[in-house]
DNA sequence: CGCTAAACTTGACTCGTTCCAGATTCGGTG
DNA sequence: CACCGAATCTGGAACGAGTCAAGTTTAGCG
């Protein structure tokens, strides 16, 4: 499941952005543990590296956004979170209850339901889909 | 496009919910303008009725939501909207540069892409799809 | 018609996130 | 290897959206 990646140095100067520690700190525990929020992965980075400001990983999530090294999530709900998993077409599917995220594969094959049966004139690029229900533990506990 | 729904008072009591005055104005304003933020329904509430609280508008909006009269959709980057269609499988086409919605109906019959390929053993109970792109006004405005 | 739980009011407050301003550090080109 | 501008820091204030708590009103049953 998980892919081999480029070492974070090297995306960053790919993508011609600085290689600074606050990015590579940001990259290397987004790719440790995606769908993490900017809380945790704040919290691990500074551990990390000794000091962060939060100013900075929200500097540099908006960064790595906007180069296309992370995709940010936003369930209904729940703070915003990254992940790195950025050229496939994948879904997520998040627990009503203790908002787990977990990554799914397109069942239809490349572009999925980009292709509404009426589109209201809008030019439409992207297809979001998220499933929701019970992750496994969070379905064990509300039955006993 | 627009069904005949039953009057506001008449929804309420079906559900066995109380008719008061901020639920009807709600009720009556989300059917005239769907996809309104909390703050859109309040104001318009406010004007029909004289006088409400932001709270109310919150407490009614998720009683409603709870008895299954209103639907609560968050976009990403937007407040939550509502909207008093419920009963179908619909999705939604969003405007990435002015965030209005619009109705799409589901593109493969029912339940459309319910069954992802892998569920991680996920007890799933909804698939939520949101189109992104752009309105026609903003598409026109981007390229002028 | 009167009672009571449900609904509403008011106002303080949380949470996640952004912005601001100036001081400082540091990566990478020349 | 020195410089320059981008990146980050400190820390603060501010934001929008929504919630909590405690007191007051009211719908609707009996």
């Amino acid at each position: 499941m998980e892919r081999d990646l480029p070492p974070p140095a090297e995306q960053l100067r790919t993508a011609g952005l600085r290689v600074t520690g606050p990015r590579i700190a940001v990259l290397t525990e987004l790719q440790a543990h995606p769908h993490a929020d900017a809380e945790t992965i704040l919290s691990a980075s500074r551990a990390r590296l000794g000091s962060l400001s939060t100013q900075a990983v929200y500097d540099v999530l908006r960064v790595l956004a906007g180069a296309g090294l992370v995709r940010r999530i936003e369930p209904a709900g729940s703070p915003a979170r990254f992940e790195t998993r950025v050229a496939d077409n994948h879904h997520h599917v998040v627990c009503r209850r203790c908002g787990v995220v977990a990554d799914v594969d397109c069942a239809t094959g490349e572009q999925p339901c980009l292709h509404p049966s009426e589109t209201h004139g809008f030019a439409i690029d992207e297809a979001e889909v998220v499933y929701w229900g019970l992750c496994p533990q969070c379905a064990a506990a509300q039955v006993s």
